[in-house]
DNA sequence: AACAAAGCGTTACTTTATAACATTTTATTA
DNA sequence: TAATAAAATGTTATAAAGTAACGCTTTGTT
């Protein structure tokens, strides 16, 4: 994948990946501190493993690369229970149109997050426009909807792609 | 599944299903005659399964009931083109965090769609506020990206399930 | 009628996800 | 700290969703 664009990246653009991974943990682990949820080791791994990756990353993808790290087979069980407490606590959302997983800035405000993916290069982006959430629930204010759950994800291609498509690059 | 509420619906809901279904087919026969689309019997027959069907529906679902319906086995891949056409087209939409598809109205104007999910009573809304298709756009430029597909999806509680959660019904 | 193209059928298989129950680890408190 | 309860993880099996590849049939075209 092509490095950092414009686009505020669920990984943290000006680092290095590995970087961007230690302070996804990092993030997670003062979070988890602050807010009383324990992180246990799986849980850790597989959040380490989606900060890692280079996009959206299937449960599958998961456990292989965990079955890498532990030397012994993991069950499907195993990942999907992590995967489900990592995104019911706001640290990793799954990416419905692509049955995949990404690790989340912002926790905390878990509401209205729009993800961007580049069907080109796999580049994902999570911006969360204040505008966004707001327009979602005055719509669903109107006609009487309670929303639990806001799903905003945009498939198209990035400005690096663009960029190299009218370039001939 | 209960009545219409005050959602706008992907069924018409001032009509009895059946109404409805038949609304949503003659809608798409009018829609492909004036855009040179063919409309062969199976995806007649899956659009018409969608617009009778009480919500989301799965591919197997639709397998099911076109067994049903002809009295002989039918495969996957069979529902899943036509679906694909259906989508392709606008007739329909894939509800990506449901794994499921529903009939659509406005097939012309194709972006930007909003669902409504009601997770107690199944009930379904599509609701295109031009509003939300324009700040998507916004943001995506913002960014330097070019959208190819929006998905947005809410669920929630609808306003009828509110009410008789209020009234202990 | 002959041909081409699109649609559909069929078989087999891949990917994604979950149910049910056993075991282990962690936390609690006697 | 040993006993117990609760939470987390492991294991096996299976369900649900989706696709690849190939052949036949229908539809459209010359």
């Amino acid at each position: 994948m092509s490095s950092a664009g414009p686009l505020q990246r669920t990984k943290i653009t000006d680092c290095s990946e590995q970087n961007a991974a230690v302070d996804g943990i990092a993030l997670a682990m003062s979070f988890s501190a602050e807010n009383g949820i324990k992180l246990s080791k799986l849980r850790r791994e597989v959040l380490q493993l989606l900060w890692e990756s280079d996009g959206p990353t299937g449960a599958y993808a998961l456990i292989e690369a965990l079955e890498q790290r532990r030397s012994r087979p993991i069950g499907p069980p195993t990942v999907y229970r992590a995967l489900e407490f990592l995104v019911s606590h706001g640290l990793a959302a799954r990416f419905e149109s692509l049955n995949a997983y990404v690790p989340c800035l912002h926790p905390e405000k878990d509401r209205g997050r729009a993800f961007f993916f580049c069907s080109n290069c796999g580049v994902t982006a999570q911006i969360d426009p204040p505008d966004l959430d707001k327009l979602l629930t005055r719509v669903a204010t109107e006609v009487g909807f309670r929303p639990s759950h806001k799903v905003v994800e945009i498939k198209g291609i990035c400005g690096e792609c663009i960029a190299e498509e009218a370039t001939g690059t």
